[in-house]
DNA sequence: CAAAATGATACTTTTATAGTATCATTCATA
DNA sequence: TATGAATGATACTATAAAAGTATCATTTTG
């Protein structure tokens, strides 16, 4: 089971790239020599970083990303939000018609206790911390 | 994101229901009635619970399958296990290469524990403690 | 104005999940 | 002992999600 995908993984490895020159606009290409993820690919997850507020983006000529946030303040539940949907363990599988119990089904609520339980995990852990 | 999948789920009904009349042997159309399940997906299912032991089979006229052990002995791991491989949340997504700094990575250990937690309580739930 | 960058967006490929189909085998029983 | 009703084995197809690609438009610098 796949708790992060691709996209959110290298967003991650992304921001912590650029945050060794904080100040510094990377292009595309800058990112794709260090980082080994193919170019549009890449591009398409800087361009959702920045309507994400996470980077600032210049356009034209000597343009690129920069790093808009402080690491520290920018959180893997973050990302995974952006890139995977609002994270969620317990939805019933069935949700156009969900089982009859839905209500009192026990499953639901284990599901959603060990959902909380990630949630709060995951809301610690900023990228800053992946880095120490 | 799932941590259970369709079939892990239909498994569950099954054995759940069947454990109503446990020395009964149902065939695939009894519980096609009662559960809602496409007979062919179905009847996947059951000879998948019958090769891990969970179910009892018998063939030919009259035949069917009949619950082989307690409910309470069947864990939500087991069927997961069964039907969507080894539990694992940490895998480096990068498998063939995974990425440099693979046994110093941090995120990985941050994973390995929340894989741990998970584990421990799936675990425990036993199809006996949905019914209580 | 041209080159070099991102913006917007649609498309394709790959993988995993979900579901279907079918022939072989077994067994009860008429 | 033949038949029908069940499972065994297994291969196939369809759908959805993830991963990756392509391209034209717009902006900016020199």
């Amino acid at each position: 089971m796949k708790l992060i995908t691709r996209d959110t993984d290298y967003a991650i490895r992304i921001l912590c790239f650029m945050v060794e020159e904080p100040n510094k606009i990377f292009t595309t290409k800058d990112l794709v020599k260090k980082l080994n993820i193919p170019y549009p690919f890449l591009r398409k997850i800087l361009q959702i970083l920045h309507k994400n507020n996470i980077l600032e983006a210049f356009k034209g000529k000597r343009g690129g990303f920069l790093l808009k946030k402080s690491i520290d303040e920018i959180y893997l539940l973050d990302l995974m939000n952006i890139f995977q949907g609002k994270f969620s363990l317990s939805q019933c599988l069935f949700k156009k018609k969900p089982c009859p119990r839905i209500d009192s089904c026990k499953l639901r609520k284990k599901l959603k206790k060990m959902e909380g339980y990630l949630l709060s995990e995951l809301k610690r852990i900023s990228l800053g911390s992946l880095l120490k």
